[in-house]
Order: C-alpha cells, then structure tokens, then sequence
DNA sequence: AGTGGAAGCGGAATCCGATTCCGCTGAATA
DNA sequence: TATTCAGCGGAATCGGATTCCGCTTCCACT
C-alpha cells in the first residue's frame, strides 16, 4: 500500500508539458467551432483546426460529448460571474432573475454549443461540473430569497428555471422569433400576483 | 409523342396497391418505434418491424427526417381535432390555451418522436404538413382572440406560442421536473395583468 | 389468359463520422 | 546519454444513413 493520498485524492500526477499545450489548443479550437455552428462539427475537423491528430482529441476526452462540454463549460463561469456581480445584489429578485435569463439568452446566442450542453444536459441526472453546480446553487438562492419576500410564485423551484433554461436554448437555437418575449413571458408567469387562476 | 397531359401537369398516376400496402406498415412500424424511443431508432429496425427492406423505406421517404416527421403528422391531427373538440369554444381564450398546451404536454410525454419533430421544425422557416399549417393558424386565431378581449398580452404573437411550445417539448422529453408547472408559469405570463414591469 | 415493361422491392455497397488501436516519438528523469 | 513510458498520429473499425442496381411483381393492354 505505497499510494497515501488514497484517502478520497486523485493521484495529481503533473502531465507532461506538451501535452499541456495540446490539451490547451484542443479546448481552443473546440470552443470556437462548437461556438460556431453547435455540435454538428466533425472530430476531424476539429483535430485539424487544433492542429493535432484525432488520437490525441480523444486522449484528452473521453467523447465528443465531454469535449462539447468541457467547451461549454467556461460559459457556466461567464454566467456565474455576471450574476454575482451584476444581479445579485439587486433588491427584486425577479429583476436579477430577468437579467440573468436575458444574459443567458445572449450567451446562447452566441454560443450553439451552449446550447447543445443545456438543452442536453439540463434534468437528465448527471454530474454538473462544478461551475453547473454552483450555478445552480445560486439559482436556489434567488428563486428562495424571491419566495420569501413575496415577489414569486410560491410554488416555483429552483428546477423549474433550469427547465426554463433548457427551453430558452432550444427557443434560441430554433431562432423561431424573439427569445426576448420568451423571456418576459416567464418572468411575468413567476410575478406572484393577485389574481390567481 | 404519345404523352398527352404533358401540359403542366403531373400525372395522377395511381399507385401499385402493394406499394400502398407496404407504405402503411412502414409508417405503422415507424409510429410505434419512433413513439416509444424518439428518432433514435436506426432504419434498419423500423424495416425489419415493418417488414419490408431499407430500400423500401427510401421508396417511400426520402430521408429519415421526413419519415420521423410523417409518422409524428398524425398527432398533430389529434390535437387539432382535441382543440376543435374541447377548447375552441371555450369563452376564455387563456383557458383555452391552457387545455390546450396541456394536451400537447400529454402528447409529447406519449410520443417522444413527436418532441424530436416538434423541437427540430418549429421556428426553422419549413413547409409544415398541412395539419401543421391548420394547427398553427388556429393557434394565431385564438391569440388574436385573447388579445382582442383583452385576456392576453397584448404583444403576443402566434408565433411566441410556438416557440413554447417547442421549450415544453424540451421540458418534457428531458424530464426535469414537473411540465406541467411550466404551463402554468407560461399561461400565467401570458396573462394581461395590471402591473406591468 | 398472356405479355411487356415500368413500379417496387431487397439488401449489398458506399459514405460519413465517432471511436479504438497500436507502433512510433520524444519529454522527463536517472 | 540511456531508458522508459506518456503522448502522439492516423489507419482501422464500427455503426448507421443513404444510394444503387439487378430481380420481382403488378397491371394495362392485347
């Protein structure tokens, strides 16, 4: 037994330099392409815009899909930061909430892969990435804090904007009219308000 | 010279019964297949549960695509013919409406290849399916109806449904939580109320 | 009832993209 | 400098959609 991080560690065993760089230029690449035109990218394509072999694409990440991911993940972070510093502090939740939404939706405007790894990912019990998982947390925040001082619909869960998420990805991919309206649409249908159905 | 109605236009010609008979069951199979596990079904299984060989699905669709989308026209038969039924006449438009994205709802939970072409057509300037066309125009109709009484935003648009209802078939085939709350919080929005933001 | 020939048919062949495999290369280290 | 194994490139493999083509069967016309 000569393996003592073993406890819960993953052996950090430092990676070879190159393979650094390559890792880096792949992640490039992928995030460009993917940004571009969503998922429909070929590997091959990739590797050459990366200028690697398809063998080290794949030496990095297990699937396509976790490239996708791990291309997408850096929007998550994005995200993350514009809500702590633009909507957080906000005293309407629901304000922070629509600002938030309407960031997102520019996000995806920009980003196709964004959208392929939300619409694919969102509910469909996975491991978020870190960035995800905080995300999320902060989602349960707002959406609590909303529902506490009365400005939301008591029923709403944190789930539910994820769901609303998802469906502004595939509204935003579809281009089928103005996400915008989408967006003012939710957040008019989460206003607590006095008439009840 | 021995073609007569070469004028303009194409010749009625009908078809052989066997290849009418061969039709139905590829579109049979196609129904059933596509239903249970969305287009995630390779060709050569709906032939084999059809009965007939690859090329024959080709004889009678030209892509996959299109057989997905014409095994999944049907339901937008029902669900016309369910709003024509039981919402149309209802006297509020946003209830109407409700019923209506319910039923989708309950479709698109039953047929999951009914998603795939909900989500990938709508939005994406197609030539719907006549029934398609037929839905779509009830729809605007029943939104002019809500605006015109006042019921609905009144910067809705038919379109702005459809979009909806492409996000509720992404709520429901991802399965993240409850799809029906989402119908609320979207009839909800959609509600003219006092308080504009 | 027989026959010509086009409409249809089956399924092997082809194409395309993801993923795997493996022998070679060169960075890291003694 | 020698050793060695992490990494690399890209050919091979695999799965699934689509195409191709020779064979079969229906049906319109004798």
């Amino acid at each position: 037994m000569s393996t003592p991080a073993s406890t819960t560690e993953t052996a950090p065993r430092r990676r070879r330099a190159d393979a650094e760089r390559n890792r880096a230029r792949v992640l490039d690449a992928a995030r460009t392409l993917f940004a571009e035109r969503g998922d429909n990218v070929p590997m091959e394509e990739v590797a050459r815009e990366a200028g690697v072999g398809i063998g080290t694409l794949y030496r990095h990440f297990p699937t396509k899909e976790a490239m996708v991911e791990a291309a997408a993940q850096q929007r998550f972070g994005d995200i993350l930061t514009y809500y702590r510093e633009v909507c957080r502090e906000r005293p309407e939740p629901l304000e922070a909430l629509s600002l938030l939404l309407t960031h997102i939706g520019e996000t995806q405007v920009r980003d196709r892969g964004f959208c392929s790894v939300v619409e694919a990912t969102v509910g469909s019990g996975e491991a978020p990435g870190e960035l995800r998982a905080e995300f999320e947390a902060e989602l349960v925040d707002l959406i609590d804090k909303g529902r506490a001082d009365g400005t939301i619909r008591e029923d709403v869960e944190g789930a539910d904007i994820l769901a609303v998420t998802c469906g502004l990805a595939t509204v935003v991919s579809r281009a089928s009219g103005d996400w915008h309206r989408f967006v003012e649409i939710v957040i008019a249908g989460l206003r607590r308000s006095a008439d009840r159905r």
